[in-house]
DNA sequence: TTTTTAACCGAAAACGTTTTCGTGTTGAAA
DNA sequence: TTTCAACACGAAAACGTTTTCGGTTAAAAA
């Protein structure tokens, strides 16, 4: 049934050459306009489109960069695809979207698989296990090649190349500082386990926060969460074992948590304590009370980020290839701000 | 920087023809094993890729599907991708994402841009204006041109075409009976106006349900919203007007604003009024009191919708184009399950 | 020694474009 | 009548593969 047309059968049937349909098409002046009229109605009747490939062996680049991200199922990595899919649909790139599921081994695989599949570029955030693992091998390898990345969120100072990120010890510090303004000294903290790159630098601002003010750290305070899914008994038991009257938490997830586990003990939010979250996602927004949260821009970083990476795959082109690229790879910080909302007064 | 290799340069580098070189890469026994295995070594030692448009161009696939979706932030659209994603990487497919926006405009463009991209079928699902418009003339054209479009979710029976769906009305029908057999003879219905189709067939689940339990059906308590992201309002305003002792609403985002509408009328969930919502997303499991739901499948669905897909496309290559392919298309139906949390008793 | 037969390898076409460089046909200027 | 642009179109190469069909060699069989 899927008869594709072709520039031959085109030529044939109205009886001229290939080059000359081709160039009608283009509506190329070298052709009289009856028969690039003529040509290019019957390309339209017969539902004629290029064959990409043809058109992409013949350019050597075929406009298509690849996204590896750990998980879709996330308001924020979604805004990121959002943001980047602004930029590319206006730039005549297409993208292909390949999950990580927060496993090495599945990044490892799908950018084996994108890279196969001629991608020019990617944009992409580590998955945790790579984090942990501390390898970062495979995308040495990617851009050892000549394949650019530019990396976002969840980066590494390991490899260089472009990076857009957040200040994410900044804007924890402001929102502690926040809190201390307020006059709460015993703040808790929920966190993640060190090796998440955006978790341990929000510990840092956490940390930079209370010391400025001249806040003992009380250890007692902080909990490192590992199981993220599963957060909810170790916040309990922080709860009944500890009394402190503000939290901050570094994701969405911890931060209703600890609203619900205040719940249980009848604490109530904002008034007995507050609340501050990060990431301003689905949860924020819907949860009973809402949560105050510093929000990034997941827009904003994702077009930023391809833009990066277009600027990027253009210029490369031009340049001989024998001419020596001076790598200098920026990285691009966006701006945070608070949003306050029921979680906080 | 970026040297692509290709088969011509490893031929003449170790002195050999083209033809041997893709022989000893992909081991045929034709070639001898010393040569295959210096070939192979080389190829390795310098990253060489098969030129994806080139192998596309001579296969005259490419295998790549089209998704096109409402939008990503939105936790059922994102597993609908994870799951057709699981299918699609196993069989070696790769797919290319576009967002529609609600729009029947970009919907349109997104499609032709895909198409123009040689994409071998489409999985899809309608936004709203589309469904509003009730124009499927761009889909239909694609299907016309022999390109399979696989239906989800938000279908219409105007195409011919495989879809995957759950049932909606006996979902919402049964649901609804769940809080008929508890006693609650007034219950609020929160839905969508009519165009969007799962709405609409929500609806009528849970009129039947209504009418089979001889209840009489008050329009007072039926409230159809149109604008989704800002439905607080009129929410509040049942809330305010009509008094019911439960509540069915066909998603998250109504039910989750019930909830608030409750609580500000010092209405406790569930104690005086059960809610169930629809869609068990993120929000149903973490808002407060978490909500009762129907759970559709999106991983099943994405599976199953990719797979219908492939199957089509791969027994499609196989007859010959004057072949009349009976054109018996089928219609999936994923088995939804309730899921029981804090807001029913 | 001659013939047969594997085993190895290469030439070339084909996939559908784009693009360069012709070539032939006009009509007007010389 | 000859010359020359300008115009309209076509031939062919190139992009990087895969694959068919031969061809060459050396060993085995006659």
């Amino acid at each position: 049934m899927r008869k594709k047309v072709t520039l031959k059968q085109i030529a044939k049937e109205l009886d001229v050459s290939i080059s000359t349909v081709s160039k009608s098409l283009k509506d190329s002046s070298e052709i009289s306009l009856d028969v690039r009229q003529k040509v290019q109605a019957f390309a339209k009747l017969y539902h004629y489109r290029p064959n990409i490939n043809a058109i992409g062996l013949k350019s050597r680049n075929n406009k298509t960069i690849g996204i590896i991200i750990p998980e879709l199922i996330n308001h924020f990595f979604s805004t990121i695809i959002s943001g980047i899919q602004t930029v590319t649909n206006e730039k005549g790139y297409n993208v292909m979207i390949c999950l990580s599921d927060e496993s090495y081994d599945k990044e490892l695989l799908n950018m084996d698989l994108l890279a196969n599949g001629n991608i020019e570029g990617f944009i992409m955030a580590l998955s945790k296990e790579t984090q942990q693992k501390k390898d970062f091998n495979h995308i040495q390898d990617i851009i050892n090649q000549g394949i650019p990345v530019v990396l976002f969120d969840r980066i590494t100072n390991d490899i260089l190349c472009d990076k857009v990120i957040i200040d994410d010890t900044k804007a924890a510090f402001d929102s502690v500082q926040l809190l201390l303004d307020k006059g709460f000294k015993k703040i808790a903290l929920l966190t993640t386990i060190d090796y998440v790159s955006v978790g341990k630098l929000r510990t840092e601002g956490y940390l930079k926060a209370l010391e400025n003010n001249n806040v003992i750290i009380d250890l007692d305070l902080i909990l490192k969460i590992e199981d993220v899914e599963n957060c909810q008994n170790a916040i309990d038991d922080l709860f009944k074992k500890q009394s402190f009257d503000a939290v901050f938490a570094v994701n969405e997830l911890f931060a209703v948590a600890a609203i619900k586990s205040a719940a249980k003990n009848n604490i109530i939010v904002p008034t007995d304590i507050s609340i501050i979250g990060f990431n301003d996602g689905i949860i924020s927004r819907y949860s009973s009370p809402t949560i105050s949260t510093v929000s990034q821009n997941g827009l904003k970083m994702g077009q930023i980020a391809a833009k990066m990476l277009i600027e990027r795959l253009e210029t490369q082109q031009d340049l001989d290839s024998d001419y020596d690229i001076e790598e200098i790879y920026k990285t691009e910080i966006v701006a945070t701000h608070f949003v306050k909302r029921e979680s906080t007064n």
